[in-house]
DNA sequence: CGTCTATATGCATGATGATGTATATGCATA
DNA sequence: TATGCATATACATCATCATGCATATAGACG
């Protein structure tokens, strides 16, 4: 199972869980807390984040311990690497549109 | 209204769209034959791309040449920067999240 | 074992969203 | 004005999803 990670992130309250995790691993009863909703979300919205690679678990006692992991996020900067041309120092459209008249189309997916 | 950058980004279609405007403007009818849907269902994307930040308009005759603009990349930028250390040369320590477990202040090292 | 705590899952529901068809609007041109 | 092309929007439908409630699983500990 590898869900796509923007769709991952579109969840508001899964970005709330990402970010309690930002710190480092927490217990699914402390996130929660932060999360403002109902315990049964929490552990569904850990199992999306879990599917889509973004936190890792490991058993503690009767807890499980949920970790950010990597590898998502460099998936994020891989995809933004694409249009950094677009927002670093060149503002206006022309020389955008200047560059698409060579090399007219091309197939791009992501 | 300002939709939320991860939310649009949510649909592949859209990030087609995006990915066809990377190389300069468009009109609709050319993003039309590389989205792989209806006419008027681009129409919406595009019109849900406009409203969160992430195209520009200009008439041109009577077609509309669709840009992409920089904001929202930026703004994507900005939130996985608040992220990076996770994912930045930490690969040769990858219990850098486990060993700050709760209440370890988080300081840089090396 | 029985009980308590922590977390996960099945079920029903309400909300949102993507899509196609049909139609409307807008611009151009004869 | 009439006609045709390009794009937008109203409507209905189908699917997906987030949520809460109730319940199940799993570990800890008496």
């Amino acid at each position: 199972m590898h869900i796509d990670a923007f769709e991952t992130l579109a969840d508001p309250t899964r970005r709330r869980i990402v970010a309690a995790l930002r710190l480092g691993e927490r217990p699914v009863g402390e996130i929660v807390r932060q999360a403002g909703i109902h315990q049964s979300g929490v552990s569904r919205h850990l199992r999306i984040l879990q599917d889509s690679g973004f936190v890792s678990v490991r058993p503690d006692g009767q807890r499980r311990l949920y970790a950010l992991r990597p590898e998502p996020f460099r998936e994020l900067e891989a995809w933004l690497a694409d249009y950094r041309r677009l927002w670093e120092a060149r503002l206006d459209r022309f020389g955008a549109a200047l560059e698409q008249r060579r090399g007219a189309n091309e197939e791009q997916e992501t």
